[in-house]
DNA sequence: AATATAATTGCATAATTATGCATTATTGTT
DNA sequence: AACAATAATGCATAATTATGCAATTATATT
């Protein structure tokens, strides 16, 4: 089991139950056949920006500028999980499965591309905004490419 | 101190510091005069539905639907914090100074009345959801009546 | 392939947060 | 005012989360 796997399973888990403590959340996991730590599931938590309420773990509408990554590392998660890409005029508008969008959207965040300003993410929908309605396109097309 | 000036000013060191403990947002309240203990401030981020996250303690815009309080009861907020009243459509419109909007949002929560359908609270706005735009001016003149 | 570098994970435990119970303060009623 | 009922608070501690360190695994470089 890979990182990001266990990464994608916790933010659908998280999206489905009120998951109240890290140790819940490690019976959930192991019910899907995933076995973590405490530990891991903390680090987790917080690369995923994920937030504890009263209510239990919240994932936020995430807002992101770009990060450091190159655009290879990102191949493989848009490969993966994006399912629809569309320019929309300065927007590329990504479409995944259901409770997918967050991790795309934060795999996103880590690369670092004059095309990507920056993005927002849902539960299945992410909206990259780009300079111009030309990077726009170009980013497109080369996500398209990605999926093909 | 009253129990609601410790959570306006709670809301308003949030918004203006890196949180990290219970106890240094105890030590930030102290250093305003305010002292509680960290049991205190547990309940108080419960209640205003404080979020945790790996940068800090962070205040959520509210979406809410209408409680069980009387009306009576939210007057005293209304006429301390708000400072702008506007119907706008079917919305009842509020401005407050900024950090207090999410403290008049959870108070509104607690309120039941028919002209109110539900809220969303940022910083300082707070839009008011109303049945029709008849309840939104209604609304918007019994909320002025108690600013003047 | 061998070595170096970085990433991932767990253990033990420190740090932080939540809660049962008792106490005090506030509000409402007769 | 006296009494009752409700809300607010703190203490002690249980429950939960974060982290230093070491070990392991994965990735990159020569």
């Amino acid at each position: 089991m890979k990182k990001i796997q266990r990464k994608t399973l916790i933010i659908d888990i998280i999206n489905h139950n009120q998951v109240f403590s890290q140790e819940q959340l490690a019976s959930l996991l192991l019910s899907e056949g995933v076995e973590v730590t405490q530990t891991t599931l903390s680090r987790d938590l917080a690369e995923l920006n994920i937030l504890k309420g009263s209510s239990g773990y919240v994932i936020q509408e995430q807002v992101a500028i770009t990060g450091s990554k190159n655009l290879n590392d990102i191949e493989k998660v848009i490969s993966q999980y994006v399912v629809y890409i569309s320019p929309a005029a300065s927007l590329v508008v990504l479409k995944t499965n259901p409770g997918h969008a967050q991790l795309v959207g934060f795999e996103l965040d880590s690369v670092k591309v004059n095309e990507i300003v920056g993005n927002v993410s849902g539960d299945d929908t992410i909206f990259i905004a780009t300079p111009s309605i030309q990077d726009a396109l170009a980013l497109s097309e080369l996500f398209k490419q990605w999926i093909h």
